[in-house]
RNA sequence: GCGGAAGUAGCUCAGUCGGUUAGAGCGCUGGAUUGUGGCUCCGGAGGCCGUGGGUUCGAGUCCCAUCUUUCGCCCCA
């Protein structure tokens, strides 16, 4: 039986190609948040058991994280995600960093659930947190960057929706407004996750099996369902209405529009799945008809850090997974064709292999990026194997470029060649290189 | 973890009722008087029909299992 030549089941192989595009997308991540002065830290794949054991949906732990037993009995686990991991890192150095901190990273990450369509086992995703900052300024800058970024990739503001809720406003409903225990509370709140993808009635159903007697009399079903219409934090109760949070929320959006983004709005809907969440939640969802679904998100998640037995320091932060941007960007269109990073493609021609190599190691020293095809063959095989690696310079070097060194440079995209020397080939392939 | 669909050449696929040496297009490769790709023409390579069992005189085709892919569910990014 011969070897499978498939990556696992999941991850992908990136080939020159695909790297390519990973490339672009994790520049122009860096380029966007490090304009916010966001600082790149990393860590090891490989975490402790433990640090997913206190926090995080328990789902994610027992069945969707890759763990293993290492050769000293430690329990160790493959991150599944990052926010651990960087709470841990600020933990560790509590009292000597300088705050706020605006860190990021693109760690990959895997989680053993079963693949489809947006969803892998391996997934690279960028980290952003801002750590410090219990001001409702840290959630601003949070979505302005997370905006940013979507901009810089070409995205236009009817592409996407940013919806904002808060998950004290949400503890609060449940806890005084409709009086429910803490079990009810955690099962509503789950349920309220998924409404959007179940029928209405089996909604109701399970809402309305949720309550106690007392509760259904005191109609708390009812409440619930207004509440749940509610498209505006004006419509909400008074009671609410003076929530903190609710305040919080309110200065958010008239901010955020404020700052030119109108495309957000308050969504009661929006809870997120993990449980570390403490105040408000805000996801971005693809307004695409054909892939209309949350793309990331990210909240305040205030207690983190505090687990590890230090002072705790509130954060806000969000996560964007790289197969879901990608799904976003090829949905509106907004993918580059993007070119080989070798700028030049050098054919020999005839037997003079020796002195033009001196000529592409001059080009090569003043920056260009040159492979040579030394194989010899048929010049229009040498010309076929440079476009097929979307190079975009062809360079000929034969007796008489050599003669009076005057290099013909052709542009394989157009077919137009022109003779230069080699200073001149130099400048031209660096402007295109600029654009 | 639970359902549905699909696996035939590198890719996209055809293959009748189970019947001889398994097909096309694209791609790859060589050539059309040796310094120019994409067009045209001619030649060539490339298949354990996903894998393992079973039924049958005979299986790409029918049955079972398994793996992989894919769509949905759970969950989430």
């Amino acid at each position: 039986m011969a070897l499978s030549t498939q990556p696992y089941k999941g991850a992908r192989d990136f080939y020159p190609e695909d790297k390519r595009l990973q490339k672009y997308m994790f520049r122009i991540m860096r380029e966007s948040v490090e304009k916010f002065g966001y600082e790149e830290y990393d860590a090891p794949i490989l975490e402790s058991l433990d640090l997913y054991l206190a926090k995080t949906g328990e789902e994610i732990v027992n069945e969707q994280t890759y763990t293993f037993e290492d050769r000293g009995g430690r329990k160790v686990a493959i991150r599944p995600e990052m926010t651990p991991t960087v709470s841990r890192m600020v933990a560790a150095r509590r009292q000597e960093l300088a705050y706020p901190l605006r860190w990021y990273s693109i760690p990959n990450l895997w989680r053993y659930e079963r693949p489809q369509h947006g969803r892998l086992r391996e997934h690279w995703q960028l980290n952003v947190d801002i750590f410090g900052s219990e001001d409702v300024q840290a959630e601003l800058e949070i979505i302005r960057v997370a905006d940013s970024i979507l901009k810089t990739f070409g995205a236009t503001h009817d592409m996407y929706t940013i919806k904002l809720n808060s998950r004290k406003l949400m503890d609060f409903i449940m806890n005084e407004y409709l009086g429910l225990n803490q079990v009810q509370s955690y099962t509503l709140s789950k349920l309220i996750d998924r409404m959007h993808k179940m029928p209405a009635e089996a909604f109701d159903a399970e809402v309305e099996a949720l309550f106690s007697p007392s509760q259904r009399e005191a109609g708390a079903h009812n409440k619930l369902h207004g509440l749940l219409k509610t498209k505006h934090l004006d419509a909400l109760p008074e009671r609410l209405r003076e929530l903190p949070s609710v305040v919080a929320l309110q200065k958010l959006l008239t901010q955020l529009k404020a700052m030119h983004i109108p495309n957000v709005i308050f969504d009661i809907t929006v809870m997120r799945g993990f449980d570390y969440y403490t105040d408000i939640v805000f996801e971005v969802n693809d307004t695409h008809p054909e892939n209309n679904r949350s793309m990331f998100g990210g909240g305040r998640y205030d207690g983190l850090v505090g687990l590890f037995g230090v002072e705790p320091v509130p954060t806000v932060g969000f996560g964007m997974g790289d197969v879901t941007l990608q799904n976003f960007l090829e949905g509106h269109d907004l993918m580059p064709k993007l070119r080989s990073e070798t700028d030049v493609f050098a054919i020999i021609v005839g037997d003079v292999a020796e002195k033009a190599e001196k000529v592409i190691d001059d080009l090569r020293e003043m920056g260009l990026h040159i492979a040579v095809d030394f194989t010899g063959r048929k010049i229009d095989k040498q010309i076929k194997t440079a476009s097929k690696k979307d190079v975009h310079y062809a360079l000929f070097i034969g007796e008489r470029e050599l003669k009076d060194e005057q290099y013909v440079l052709r542009n394989l995209q157009t077919g137009v060649e022109e003779r230069h020397s080699a200073s001149r080939i130099v400048s031209i392939v660096k402007d295109y290189r600029e654009d």
